[in-house]
RNA sequence: GCUGGUGUAGCUCAAUGGGUAGAGCAACUGACUUGUAAUCAGUAGGUUGGGGGUUCAAGUCCUCUCACCAGCACCA
């Protein structure tokens, strides 16, 4: 019989006989053979031994198809348990899964892995490629799958087998003496596996529920090439230089007490920092027609069992009792905006009414969530409640999604956008949900934003839309969100008279920009390493006098550039200037303005920037104006 | 919260099989008066996160506790 496979340039090559995918690339190109790690047949990622129906569409994977390189890194999860197996007999084998970059494998084992092990692991994985074992699928039935688990006494993988489907094709790949259940598909054989790294051990709950028992999680990162792989490496040490608690103690931006664990004090650069953004929402929700409000951090305990913070978020929350009465520290600023608007009575021409706030929230988060500024349990948001006519919603969630835009394009920061639906844990009918995601679905499709929608991670009293930032190092961080809310205003009986003179009942819509300011600024740091732009840094020049003579002068200039509203100080240490200066690039202080009798008799500073390097002599004037207007302009340097 | 790890001077880190804590930087003092990424010399600095225990003797061993780190779980 012959077979006909077409290929994804659209022609189609004939055989003789039955071939598989192997046979399917050896017959493209010599190159292709080598290269060939798995294949897609009609859409879907096998083995290259699997066997192609007459016309099949074929296409050959390698190690440059992001899908050839997650069969890849799921074949060096094998090896790795292989690895396991050989120097830990006892090792049951969870799920080994790929991941970003790299793959891990819960275990169970009697005995906890430490950093020190994984060299001795990673070696006998080395061993395993040298020996260059054919990595083979099996097809077993359900009994037989389970009678050879039941024989090594792996109940995770018993566990596993008994939740497939009745008509799952149960599939063991071997290698070697090593064999594992599993999908597939895999690489065929160990000796193709070239670089790879084990990176860490944790704990991690069988099957991510808290209930189970806790496993070990071994991560690993593998590529097709050394190259890649130190590169990959390199990137995770750039990381870890750029970690915002590391440079937040070095640029002296915050600090963390064991007197309040997870709530950060600010010192006086983070300070500076925090109030030059604060500065910028002003800006931007004065022209976007907000008005600032503020509200307390106590209130009363009633005030959160009628807004249903009690109920549904109890846990998390701060309480204390005074004078018999029990207070709660506010987790969101929701509630107390609520009583702002039930202070006054609402004409539908009052709407959209936007009450914003920077408001500082506690919530007690476990301990072990805890991390820098990323997660705290108190924080500042920049919050704000918009009150608005049923008609007004699409226009304002627009205005907002337009702020949010304005305000990231400061920085910069490219953005991913997500549409969060009604949780198992929500409040309110069907059809109201049904209306709030349908409103907030139609403004994102209208905006032509690219969206991904996030299945039940919505709030519990409304959808939402959240914004996740790219940081320089291809992380991402949810920030901004924008909640619709149709039950606060029912719980506090919100009312506006309409044009019919009767009372009818606004919608809330929640939102934040930076979300957590604190959190912002933490992704800010490692953003830019410390090096923030002119309008941000906590020191925006440095006068630098030659020596002790020009101390009197260099004090002249802080003057003028202060009178500027420039953030100056003056170096008027016995030191010499090269120590002066490497003291400021280490600080990365944008300018530094050196001074010497040259200076002092032309009237003039010789600039210095932190990233250009040696600028020349200019009149004091001229460098004022500079900096004047790149701060004025926030450019992004 | 869970599993594992870590905690020594302001910072970064040392301290053989338990024997009584040390370096660099920073700080302070003095000398030098400096022209674009580190001048020299000196001084001071610690109940080794905290409590309890074992021991003749504990930074080191045991135990409780706190904080932090990695990850999981959590995350309005």
């Amino acid at each position: 019989m012959s077979v006909a496979v077409k290929l994804p340039d659209g022609s189609v090559r004939e055989y003789e006989q039955q071939v598989t995918v192997y046979d399917v690339a050896a017959s493209i190109s010599k190159g292709l053979q080598k290269k060939a790690v798995a294949g897609m047949v009609n859409g879907k990622v096998v083995d290259l031994s699997t066997p192609v129906d007459s016309g099949a569409e074929v296409r050959i994977l390698t190690l440059d198809d992001p899908e050839g390189l997650e069969v890849y890194r799921h074949s060096t999860a094998h090896l790795m348990a292989q690895a396991l197996k050989r120097l830990y007999p006892d090792v049951k084998l969870g799920i080994g899964p790929v991941i970003e970059d790299g793959f891990y494998y819960d275990v169970d084992l009697p005995v906890s892995l430490t950093p020190e092990d994984l060299p001795k692991i990673e070696a006998e994985m080395q061993k395993i490629v040298q020996e260059d074992h054919p990595i083979v699928r099996k097809v077993v039935s359900r009994e037989e799958a389970i009678r050879i688990y039941e024989e090594i006494g792996d109940e995770l993988k018993l566990e596993i087998i008994r939740d497939l489907p009745e008509d799952a094709v149960i599939t063991i790949y071997e290698q070697g003496e090593f064999f594992d259940l599993c999908r597939g598909p895999h690489l065929p054989s160990t000796g193709k596996i070239k670089a790879f790294q084990l990176l860490n051990v944790a704990g991690a709950y069988w099957r991510g529920d808290a209930n189970n028992k806790m496993l070990q999680r071994i991560y690993g990162t593998a590529w097709p090439k050394k190259s890649q792989l130190d590169e990959y490496l390199h990137f995770l040490e750039e990381a870890k230089k750029r970690d915002h608690r590391k440079l937040g103690k070095e640029f002296k931006l915050y600090m963390f007490s064991e007197e309040a664990p997870g709530m950060p004090f600010y010192l006086p650069n983070g300070m500076t920092i925090r109030n030059e953004l604060e500065k910028m929402s002003r800006e931007f929700q004065l022209k976007a027609g907000y008005k600032e409000v503020r509200t307390p951090f106590v209130m009363n305990q009633r005030l959160w069992e009628q807004s249903g913070h009690w109920e549904h978020y109890r846990e998390n929350m701060y309480f204390t009792e005074v004078d018999d009465t029990m207070f709660a520290i506010k987790p969101m600023n929701c509630p107390g905006h609520m009583l702002i608007y039930k202070n006054e009575l609402h004409s539908y021409r009052d709407l959209p009414l936007r009450l914003a706030e920077f408001g500082q929230c506690h919530r007690h988060e476990l301990s072990g969530a805890l991390n820098g500024m990323l997660r705290v349990r108190t924080f500042t948001q920049d919050d704000a409640h918009i009150f608005v006519r049923p008609d007004q919603i699409e226009d304002e969630i627009k205005n907002a999604i337009r702020l949010v835009d304005q305000i990231y394009s400061v920085f910069g920061f490219p953005y991913s956008v997500e549409l969060s639906t009604r949780p198992e844990d929500s409040m309110g009918s069907d059809e109201l949900w049904e209306k709030a995601e349908t409103a907030l679905k139609n403004v994102l499709d209208q905006s032509g934003l690219d969206y991904r929608i996030n299945e039940g991670d919505g709030a519990f009293y409304g959808p939402k839309i959240d914004f996740h930032i790219r940081d320089a190092l291809k992380r991402s961080h949810q920030c901004a969100t924008i909640q619709l809310d149709f039950q606060m205003p029912e719980k506090f009986d919100l009312t506006y008279v309409g044009e019919d003179n009767e009372k009818h009942r606004p919608v809330v819509i929640h939102r934040a920009i930076f979300g957590s300011i604190d959190r912002f600024i933490g992704i800010l740091v490692e953003h830019y390493g410390g090096a923030f732009p002119l309008w941000l840094a906590p020191v925006q020049a440095r006068v630098l006098p030659i020596s002790r003579n020009f101390n009197e002068y260099g004090q002249r200039v802080v003057e003028q550039l202060r009178e500027a509203g420039i953030r100056a100080e003056l170096d008027q240490r016995d030191e010499k200037v090269g120590y002066k200066i490497r003291e400021a690039q280490v600080q990365k202080i944008p300018y530094m303005l050196v001074i010497g009798e040259k200076e002092v008799d032309a009237g003039t500073v010789a600039v210095r920037k932190r990233s250009e390097g040696d600028q020349g002599a200019k009149p004091v004037a001229e460098v004022i104006e500079e900096m004047v207007q790149a701060i004025q302009e926030r450019r992004n340097n």
